[in-house]
DNA sequence: GTGAAATTACGAAGCTCTTCGTTGACAACT
DNA sequence: AGTTGTCAACGAAGAGCTTCGTAATTTCAC
């Protein structure tokens, strides 16, 4: 029951986030999104959402003329996928380091570091 | 003091773990490397270095006929690269988001998670 | 109905990454 | 000196990603 789970280039990936936030969306609502980070032209998205479908990172519901998309995978599973990768090709499959690393690098605030200690708390607790 | 920093492909990172834990390296040495992974040839590896010293990801000692090549761009520097990336793109910049999906997703044993208890307690500690 | 606007479809071009065959230079051994 | 083996250099080819121009189709306003 588990997809294949595709690794998405970083032009799939910002249409991806789109598609996450604002749930089922046009091309051109996801073009118009996308402008507001930088300039590219609606085929090019549209070509994007295209291969897309092929591949399988979104569905498409075609019954109207303007085309519906979805991302066809979650946050959550892509998010997965992209951390496994990179786990297994820059640290040598050690979560810890990627996690020392990720903390050192990016000053969270107190309230972050409260809800990983939280997050962490957890797993602790769930090995007795 | 700090260099631009270049994100290197898959297989310019396979590369670099070969110089990160070698050293020093003729293509030889790191071509006889790659090959307990995965079938390659050798001036597959040969060029790919080539194109590195042009990036700037590697230095090249050209004095004697085999040339020996060096990392130019720390392990750390790296990841930390590499993890920044992957944090704007597909996490919103939420480092939290980032490291709880990553504890998530591997199973790590208790002397890791102490580990990482030890980091947080440490970076808590330096924010009163 | 006709014209304008929006949308999809198509194809091509440029780029990077990856792969490898071939060639020419150098070295070592006989 | 000639043969053999190793190496760097080069070019080319194919794949994937990104970009966009153009054409074809549908919809809507008038």
């Amino acid at each position: 029951m588990s997809q294949p789970l595709i690794r998405p280039s970083d032009g799939e990936l910002a249409i991806l986030r789109v598609l996450w936030s604002h749930g089922l969306s046009t091309v051109r609502e996801v073009h118009d999104e996308l402008l507001k980070e930088r300039e590219m032209g609606y085929t090019t998205v549209l070509k994007l959402m295209q291969i897309m479908v092929e591949k399988g990172l979104v569905t498409r519901d075609e019954s109207s003329r303007t085309h519906v998309y979805q991302a066809a995978q979650g946050e959550e599973s892509t998010q997965s996928c992209l951390l496994n990768d990179l786990l297994q090709k820059a640290f040598e499959g050690s979560a810890k380091s990627l996690v020392v690393r990720a903390l050192s690098n990016t000053k969270s605030n107190d309230a972050e570091l409260d809800e990983i200690q939280a997050y962490l708390d957890l797993l602790k607790a769930r090995k007795p």
